[in-house]
DNA sequence: TATGCTTGTTACTGACCGGTAACACCCCTG
DNA sequence: CAGGGGTGTTACCGGTCAGTAACAAGCATA
């Protein structure tokens, strides 16, 4: 409290470190406009820095995308342990957490969609270095999702994981295009009949 | 067969006038580098013609992504006509119908997602041309959708539809970057689930 | 005080971007 | 043959792109 440079955003914050103001713009410049739209001198810019700064910290741009995506998937790995800590032993609590944090996440308005998710969409080369970190990701994410479905104890885990997984894929997807108020405001009811029949099966 | 011009691609066929010319080389370019990354002029190339001509066809890039994007919502249009022919009066095997065929094209390597969806990815500004064509199309897409499972006799035809809506959008999305060998490849187990779960319900 | 590392500043490169002007050309119609 | 619309060609505009060189300034530690 005392530093009274905690309500400054992090990109502007000159007490914080170049590189993370750097990638703190990165991010939100990224995010809201598309990679391919922005370009290495506004970052650098709303980072309260320049150019040369920013290339002494990242290789290219490229590098810089990775490393923005990095982070994500690193926040990413917080949320399920905060998920885990919020229901410890209750693995259909954590599902169910999951899924209205999920559906609180479609429904605000001044989110993007799945930020590693457009970026597979924008970044279709094969070699770019986003991709590596974008497959990862995904794949450690379905696999979490599978480790939860099975410790609630349905008899197909991966069905239900992935099944899931395209839900709520599509629905952050489908926001884009559809809007919030379209297919993707009842995810948490779809997921919750998904999990039932599982836990209920014929 | 005697014109023996039929395997040419379009976008390199001088028979065909170059308004059409450039909407394929168009189409093909934005939809495997995206919008962003192709040039006009590569476009104009591509179709065995020019930056000029291109722009005596089109006021802009922006209104010619919008006239691709167009052209796909009519070719879809098509595709459920095409369904409706093959299954007259039988609307449960045109939406399994429906199912296989997006099985197929998701797991088609050379499919990118869809179009659409992706554009609505690469172009977030409210003002693009492109962005009405592309709410217009998807709600038109999930209003056949809920036609059609209505017309299978279910008890709640909007949410099997929207959940079906979400499971495709989810797959052609995830297939992007989880691959088509990903959560994807059981796209049709988990719609005929799903359908068979709102024909039978508790 | 002196060293050395990090940052800021300015200017620059070569390439590409979307978009336009001016003019030559061809071919179809009258 | 004359005319005119659609097309091709070339050159250009201002702007932005990613990335770099050279040098000055700050700041800590030694």
């Amino acid at each position: 409290m005392s530093t009274a440079a905690k309500s400054v955003p992090m990109s502007a914050n000159l007490q914080v470190p170049p590189r993370e103001r750097i990638l703190a713009a990165a991010s939100e410049l990224f995010y809201r406009q598309g990679i391919r739209a922005v370009g290495v001198e506004a970052i650098a810019e709303a980072a309260g820095t320049n150019k040369m700064t920013l290339y002494r910290h990242f290789d290219s741009k490229d590098e810089l995308v990775a490393e923005y995506l990095r982070c994500l998937a690193t926040e990413a790995g917080g949320f399920w342990t905060d998920l885990e800590a919020a229901h410890p032993g209750d693995p259909r609590g954590q599902l169910r957490g999951w899924l209205t944090a999920m559906q609180a996440h479609v429904a605000d308005a001044d989110q993007r969609g799945c930020a590693l998710a457009n970026a597979a969409i924008e970044l279709p080369e094969k070699g770019h270095p986003a991709r590596r970190v974008i497959e990862e990701f995904k794949a450690a994410q379905r696999d979490r999702l599978v480790t939860l479905c099975g410790a609630t104890g349905v008899a197909e885990p991966e069905l239900l994981a992935d099944e899931l997984f395209l839900l709520l894929e599509g629905a952050r997807v489908s926001a884009q295009s559809s809007g919030p108020q379209g297919p993707a405001s009842r995810l948490v009811r779809m997921g919750e009949a998904l999990i039932a029949s599982h836990l209920a099966p014929a």
